[in-house]
DNA sequence: TGGCGTCTTGAAAATTTTTCACTACATGCA
DNA sequence: TGCATGTAGTGAAAAATTTTCAAGACGCCA
C-alpha cells in the first residue's frame, strides 16, 4: 500500500493541506511544522508527485565535490568529467570545498540536490557523508583516492606501481642519495606512491636517503626542497609525490645553481600541462584521466552496484613519461 | 484566469489524463502526442504543479559555461564562483565546451536545466544563445569578455587600463623595441589590452616594434616568441596578452641564453599561480577574480535587471603586480 | 487464426493542490 | 490604550492533477 499525504497528515497531526504546502516551494507554512511533516514523510516513505518529478529531473545530474581546484590536475579531471557527461545529455554540479572545511560542510546541500551520483576528489569522505549517501540511495565514488575504512567506491591510478616505476628509474640512472618529498600523509595517493617507491629501493638494498613533506603544494614543496638540499649530504635525486612539488624542487635547485638532472634528478606524479614546459621538462607518471572519469561514471551508472554495497575499487595503470628532469 | 490541464486537453484534443502523463516523467504516452501537448501548454501558459516544483528547485542553480579550463585563470574563476554560490545555499552547474565547438553545441542542454542564470566565460555568446536566453527569461552574463554587438550583461577587468599600465611600465624601464604577443583576435580581452598598450606607446611617440599571435596558449605563444626573438632586431620587451603566453616567452628566451629582464623584459596579464613561481617571477596585471564573480552573480540576482534588457557592463580595475620579469 | 505480451488510452477513482474564510499576532496611529 | 490594518499560518472544501484500471490496438509466434 503506497503511502499517502493523508497518512502523513494523520501521523503528524496536521491537515492534508499542510502536508501539500510543505512540499510546495514557497507555500506558506510554519518552518517547524514543515520539518515535522518532512520527518514523518521520510519515516513512512511518502514523497509528493511534485517532488518526485523534481527528483526525476535531478537524476540526470552528477555532482563533483572537489577539494583542490588550484592543483592543475583537478581542473583537468573536472573538464574531462563535464565533457563526458554532456556527451550523454547529463549535467555536472560542482562543489568546491573551502580549504579549511571538510566534506561535512557541504553534505546537506549536496544531497538535497538529489544527484544520481557523487564523485569526490582531492578530499576525504567522512563517515557522516558515507552514511548519508547510503540513506539517500545516492552512489558515491572517490576519484584518485581510496579509503579502505569507508566501504566506498573508488577509482584510482595505480599509485604503487607509479612509485615503483620512479624508484626503478632513479636507481637505473645511478642515483645514490635518493630522497622523497611526500604529499598529505593520510591519503592513499601519498601512501601508495611512497610504498611503491620505498619497496623498489628496498629490493635493491637501498633506503630513502632523506624525506620531507610538501603537502602537495608548490610553496611547501619548495621549502621541503630547500631543507633537503641544505643538508650535509644533499640528495642527488628527489621523487615528489605530485608534479607541483616537483616543479618547486626544480625551481629551488636552479636557485642554488644545480643542474637538472646532472646534479639533481627530479621526478613527479600526475603529468599536469606545466610538466612539459621548457623550464621544467619533468619526468613523471601520467594519470589516465579519461579512463578514470569513465570508470567513475560507470560505477555510478551500473545498475548492479547499489549505494549500500560495500564499495568497488578500480585501479588503472599510469604511464611513465620520460623528459629531461630524470 | 489561470490555465489548467483541462484547457490544454481541450485545445490538444486529448484527455486530461494524457496531459498529466505528458508532464509526469516516465509515464506512458505517445511521443508525438507528448510534443503536441507541450506545444499547446506553452502556448496557453500552462505548467503542471509537478513541473513548477522541479523548476523552483532548479532556480537555485547557476550555470557556468566555460570555454577553456586548461588556462589556470579559469579554474580560479570556477573555484571562486562555486564557493560563492555555496555560501548562499546555491549550486553551480558546469558545462565545458569542447575546443572545436561553439556555445550552440550546449544551448539546449543548458537551458533545459532552467538555471536562474548563466555565466559564460572564455567563450563567445552566439546570437542564437542570446535569443534563447531572452525567450526563456534566463539572464546571461559574460565573464571576462564583452560583446558589444550582443546586448548582453558583462563583467570584465579593465583590460584597456591594464594594457596601458604595462606599456607605461616598459617605457619607464627604458625598453626600446617593445613588442606584443596577442591572444585571440576577435575577443574583447585581446582588443582592449592591445589598444591600451598601443595607446600608451603612441602617447610617447612610440609604436609596437613587432607583433605576433599566441592564441592565449603556451605552445603557440612559445612559437610566437621564437619567431620574434629570431628577428634581425629582436625585441627587448614583450607584453603578452595573458600569463600562459608570457611564461612561454620566458622559457623561449632562456633557451636562447637571454637574461630576464636585462635582455628581455616580459609582462603578462591575469596573475595565475604559476606567475609567482621562481622560474618565472612574472610581472603582470592581476584580475580581480573575487569581485568579478560577485558582480556577475549580482547582475543575475538583481530583480531590476531583466533577461530581455539590453545588457549591463561592469568594468573592474585590475592591479599591476611587479615581479622580476619586467 | 488465436493467444499472449506490450503499449497507449480515456473514464473514473484517488490523491494532491489551491482557494478561501478565519484566527492569531504584530505594528502603527489617534 | 484601543482600534485598524497588514501579514502569516491554518483547515475545510473546491478544484485540479495524478493514478488506476479496463479496454483497444498492435505485433509476434505457434
Amino acid at each position: 500500500m503506497k503511502p499517502t499525504a493523508k497518512q502523513v497528515a494523520h501521523v503528524a497531526g496536521v491537515s492534508i493541506a499542510a502536508v501539500s504546502r510543505a512540499f510546495t516551494p514557497g507555500a506558506p507554512i510554519n518552518p517547524e511544522k514543515k520539518k515535522k511533516i518532512f520527518a514523518v514523510a521520510e519515516e513512512i516513505g511518502y514523497i509528493s508527485p511534485a517532488r518526485r518529478t523534481a527528483k526525476a529531473v535531478a537524476a540526470s545530474t552528477i555532482t563533483l565535490v572537489a577539494g583542490d581546484l588550484h592543483n592543475p590536475f583537478y581542473p583537468l579531471v573536472l573538464d574531462t568529467l563535464a565533457r563526458h557527461l554532456q556527451e550523454s545529455g547529463r549535467q555536472l554540479l560542482v562543489y568546491a570545498l573551502p580549504s579549511d572545511c571538510n566534506i561535512d560542510a557541504v553534505t546537506d546541500q549536496v544531497l538535497a540536490a538529489r544527484p544520481s551520483g557523487i564523485i569526490v576528489t582531492s578530499a576525504s569522505l567522512t563517515s557522516n557523508m558515507a552514511r548519508a549517501c547510503r540513506q539517500n540511495q545516492i552512489k558515491a565514488v572517490l576519484l584518485n583516492r581510496i579509503q579502505r575504512d569507508m566501504r566506498i567506491n573508488a577509482v584510482s591510478c595505480d599509485n604503487y606501481q607509479g612509485g615503483r616505476d620512479i624508484g626503478r628509474l632513479l636507481l637505473d640512472r645511478g642515483c645514490q642519495r635518493i630522497s622523497l618529498i611526500g604529499g598529505v600523509a593520510n591519503t592513499s595517493t601519498h601512501a601508495e606512491r611512497v610504498r611503491g617507491f620505498r619497496d623498489v629501493l628496498a629490493e635493491a638494498g637501498r633506503t630513502i636517503h632523506a624525506q620531507a613533506s610538501g603537502n602537495y603544494q608548490y610553496e611547501i614543496g619548495k621549502q621541503a626542497a630547500v631543507h633537503l638540499l641544505s643538508a650535509v649530504q644533499p640528495p642527488d635525486a628527489i621523487f615528489c609525490c605530485n608534479d607541483i612539488m616537483a616543479l618547486a624542487v626544480i625551481d629551488a635547485a636552479k636557485e642554488r645553481g644545480l643542474r637538472i638532472p646532472q646534479d639533481l634528478a627530479v621526478a613527479g606524479f600526475d603529468d599536469i600541462p606545466m610538466a612539459s614546459w621548457s623550464s621544467y621538462q619533468l619526468t613523471t607518471i601520467r594519470q589516465p584521466v579519461e579512463r578514470m572519469v569513465q570508470e567513475a561514471v560507470s560505477l555510478i551508472d551500473d545498475p548492479n552496484i547499489k549505494a549500500s554495497d560495500n564499495g568497488f575499487t578500480r585501479i588503472l595503470s599510469g604511464m611513465l613519461v620520460l623528459r629531461s628532469s630524470a
